[in-house]
RNA sequence: CGGGGCGUAGCGCAGCUUGGUAGCGCGCUUGAUUUGGGAUCAAGAAGUCGCAGGUUCAAAUCCUGUCGCCCCGACCA
């Protein structure tokens, strides 16, 4: 490809609506360009990163089994109203009317209308297990679309669903993913890492994330060191260590705290730490009034509460309905005679003489011992885990790190398959609903947070497997006849041996041609300039590094091959 | 949905308080000089001031409505 034929429109300037690097790089480089919130054009460098990452993941699907297709993107209601996620999906899916006055969704997920494709045609044992795939558009009316093609409202996905007769089949199926997706991530050359996940409302009970690690990321992730173990901290489970302080109960004492509403009030005016204070979260799960208590320190992890209660809807009290229910307001709370279930942090059994609420306006409770002077519901897991936890499987500190979701793989069992009532016949004519798995990929975001995590200040730096070119030849001055000829004769014997070459043939200046290459990122600059030509050489830089070297115009060839080949 | 902000040339912005007929930088076109990290000079093209009403002799500017976009929050296969 010749630059000058390229439709590569590159901005000097930073467009204002870009926050994240990713998207700053896309609009600037010339690979995305905006047509609405959360919606957007991939001009041809975009959509050939995007064609490179789909051929990685098509090429580990096929040799894990699975067969592609295309599935509709405009979804009956009646399908969505089997499994009621018509009423359940909400807001974020995108509906639409025909002049029929039918409803339609636009998918923003394929289980129901794959698992309706299967069950019309799959009746007997004998032909699962089944692993269909198909990559395509998805919509979601998300609430605020954000970060370019982080967050977006129409987006790419790879997603794989399958269909086993039982538990062990899944098994199975869920393994052969698994793998699969670690072997495309490593081939993306992206640093990422594995982590157990919440299968959120998509229900099942196993569930990974693979996160792509960049300090941008929207998740945050906690793991060890030493062992495998890694988690997203919505899922991440802290266990009781008992290395509480261990002292006397002293005798319990109202204190007047006037105006003390948090914690940090209560840590300088009582001078104990946090670590020594207790905090009251008061919530309402499905209507009924409850109370979270934690360590001073320590945040509430609503989604491990909501899952502990199994309530539908878990939101925070307003001020007023506690003031109604409590007798005190917000900063007053405590759990020593609280009239609701009071779930406490599995920490709290190991506290001593701590400070809390009174649940009475500027007063506190200070030496206050749970069993003693109040008996919760529970001790539960209930809150972030954070650094230097211990980790559940070996106690060594956990790290914590932040990452993108690429990835995300479940088992669904037979959520679906019951609902829409998929079953196959097995070995004794019994009806069985269908055992499904759902497996992820987003491939627009993969290339966002390719970027996320490959970048500098010049630009992109993409990881060779998925750069839209591999090697840029700039002739310093494209008037020079020498230069262009050796240029011209360089990309012909490039291209000859299969590399993807981009030729910058433009009459520009060499500083704007050096700094669109290294800003679109292509992995392998040749430029071709007086100085080293007079020695029949080219120089060679590679864009992850600073160095440049001169090669003989007759080994260049070579020489980018090889770096290609160890890259 | 709650809070904040912005829509003026392709991009980034000024002008709006105090109405008087639109400007700057980058980009674009042409010419000259340049040519190893986003050149210089000269000439030029380009704007329904988001849209619709209203007030006024006169509206980018004031008023009302409306649409779009961005940021923070809640939310998130």
């Amino acid at each position: 490809m010749k630059f000058s034929e390229l439709f590569c429109p590159t901005l000097r300037e930073v467009p204002s609506e870009a926050e994240t690097i990713s998207h700053q790089l896309l609009l600037r480089a010339g690979y995305i360009r905006k047509a609405g919130a959360g919606i957007y054009s991939y001009l041809p460098l975009a959509h050939r990163v995007l064609r490179k990452i789909e051929a990685i993941v098509r090429e580990e699907m096929d040799r894990s089994g699975g067969q592609e297709v295309l599935m509709p993107i405009i979804q009956p209601r009646e399908l969505w109203e089997q499994t009621g996620r018509w009423d359940v999906y909400g807001e974020e899916m995108f509906r639409l009317i025909d002049r029929h006055q039918r409803y339609f969704a636009l998918g923003p997920t394929h289980e129901e209308i794959i698992t309706s494709l299967v069950d019309g045609d799959v009746h007997s044992y004998r032909d699962l297990p089944l692993l269909l795939y198909q990559i395509q558009n998805k919509y979601r009316d998300e609430i605020r679309p954000r970060f370019g093609l982080m967050r977006g409202r129409e987006f790419i996905m790879k997603d794989l669903y399958s269909f086993d007769m039982d538990e062990e089949g899944l098994d199975v199926s869920y393994r052969k993913m698994y793998a699969a997706y670690n072997r495309i991530f490593q081939r993306l050359k992206l640093h990422y890492r594995v982590v157990e996940a919440d299968s959120g409302a998509i229900g099942g009970n196993e569930s990974h994330e693979f996160m792509v690690l960049a300090d941008t990321g929207e998740d945050e992730i906690v793991f060890c060191e030493a062992g495998d173990f890694a988690a997203n901290v919505d899922k991440a489970a802290c266990v009781f260590s008992d290395d509480g302080p261990h002292e006397d109960r002293q005798a319990l004492q109202k204190i007047h705290t006037p105006e003390m509403r948090t914690i940090r009030d209560l840590v300088e005016f009582t001078g104990q730490p946090e670590q020594r204070q207790v905090k009251t979260l008061m919530y309402y799960a499905d209507g009924q009034l409850v109370a979270a208590i934690l360590r001073g320190d320590r945040d509430l992890n609503e989604i491990k509460f909501k899952n502990l209660l199994g309530c539908q809807e878990l939101h925070m009290a307003d001020d007023a309905s506690v003031r109604a229910a409590v007798g005190a307001g917000f900063g007053s709370l405590g759990p020593v005679g609280l009239d609701v279930k009071v779930y406490a942090d599995l920490e709290i059994a190991g506290m001593r003489n701590f400070t809390c609420g009174a649940n009475e306006d500027d007063y506190h409770y200070t030496n206050v011992n749970p069993e003693r002077d109040f008996v919760p519901e529970e001790y539960v897991d209930i809150r972030n885990a954070v650094a230097g936890d211990p980790c559940p499987s070996c106690g060594k500190p956990l790290l914590t790190a932040r990452g993108i979701e690429v990835g995300h793989i479940f088992k669904l069992g037979v959520k679906y398959s019951q609902a829409m009532n998929a079953t196959v016949l097995d070995q004794h004519g019994q009806a069985v609903p269908m055992v499904m798995g759902c497996y992820g990929i987003g491939i627009s975001r993969t290339m966002a947070a390719a970027i996320e995590q490959n970048h500098d200040d010049n630009g992109i730096v993409w990881p060779l497997p998925i750069a839209p070119f591999q090697v840029i030849i700039v002739p310093v001055n494209a008037k020079k006849e020498d230069q262009m000829e050796t240029a011209l004769s360089l990309y012909v014997e490039m291209q000859e041996r299969g590399l993807e070459v981009l030729l910058d043939d433009r009459d520009e200046r060499a500083g704007v041609k050096f700094k669109d290459a290294d800003l679109i990122g292509i992995p392998v600059r040749i430029t071709v300039g007086p100085k080293a030509l007079q020695d029949n050489q080219v120089e060679v830089k590679k864009r992850w590094e600073n160095e440049v070297f001169n090669v003989a115009i007759a080994q260049v060839t070579d020489t980018v091959v090889e770096i290609i080949r160890q890259r």
